[in-house]
DNA sequence: CAGTATCCAGGAAGATACTG
DNA sequence: CAGTATCTTCCTGGATACTG
C-alpha cells in the first residue's frame, strides 16, 4: 500500500489499441489504477503516465472529477486525488475488462495482423 | 432468438455519455447487442440504431471486423452480419459494464448535475 | 440492398511555454 | 508544486448525395 508509482507501472502500449474497452478518456483508466491503493499528489500521478502533458492530466482528472469517480483535496502545499467511493466500485468492471483483453490477448492480436496483412505485397 | 429489432430497442441515450466504459467507438457496443440473438444484415441494423448514416455503420462495421469480433458473410442477395467466438466472449466484459452503469446510474446522475449548478446562477 | 464519395464541424490530445 | 495559455494536428462522426 501507498509504495511509490514507478515510470514502468505500464506498458508502453497501454492503453492498448488492441483492446475495444476503453474507460473514459485515453488517461482515465490508468489514472484510476493509480488511485488503487491511496490517494496521490498531481507530480506523482506524471511518473507512470510518462508523456502525458500537465494540460491533459489536468483535464483527465477534472472530467473524472466531474463524474464523481475521483475527489480532489487541496492541502496547504499539495493537491491529493483519490477514488470516491464511486470510482473504486468502478475497479470491477475495469478489471472484468483488463482481464478480457488479458485472456483474449492472442487472438486480439492475430486479428490485427490478419487485418494488416491484407495490405501487404510480396513476401 | 431471431425476432425483429426495433426502433426502440436502445434508449435514446444510449450510449449515454454518463458511463465512462465504452466499448468500441460509438456504435459498436449496441451492435454487438444487435447481433447477440444471430447474424443480422446492414439494413437490418439500421433499424434499432435510428439516426446513424451508412458511413458510419459501415465504419463501425469494418473496425468489428479488423479486430475480429465480427465476421462478413456475403451472400447472393444480401450481406449478413454475426459475432465471431471473440465477439461473443465480449458480452461478459459488456454485460458487467452495463450492469454497473445501470446500479450506479443514480450516483452518476448526481453527480453529472451536481457538476453543472455550480455554473448556474440565481434560483 | 449495401454500401461510396465529399465535405465539414467539433472534440481529443500533443508541443511548447508560462505562472501564482 | 500544480497547474494555465496557445497553437496545432489528428480523429470522430454527422450531413448530404450518389452508385453497382
Amino acid at each position: 500500500m501507498r509504495t511509490p508509482l514507478t515510470a514502468d507501472m505500464f506498458d508502453e502500449l497501454c492503453p492498448t489499441p488492441l483492446s475495444p474497452i476503453r474507460v473514459g478518456d485515453k488517461w482515465a483508466g490508468m489514472i484510476i489504477r493509480c488511485l488503487e491503493d491511496g490517494p496521490r499528489r498531481f507530480s506523482e500521478l506524471r511518473v507512470p503516465l510518462r508523456d502525458i502533458t500537465p494540460k491533459s492530466l489536468t483535464h483527465s482528472l477534472r472530467a473524472l472529477e466531474q463524474r464523481g469517480l475521483v475527489s480532489r483535496n487541496e492541502q496547504p502545499r499539495s493537491v491529493e486525488y483519490a477514488l470516491t467511493p464511486l470510482g473504486r466500485s468502478l475497479l470491477e468492471p475495469l478489471n472484468a475488462a483488463c482481464a478480457w483483453a488479458e485472456e483474449h490477448w492472442d487472438e486480439l492480436v492475430d486479428a490485427h495482423e490478419a487485418a494488416y496483412q491484407e495490405t501487404r505485397h510480396t513476401a
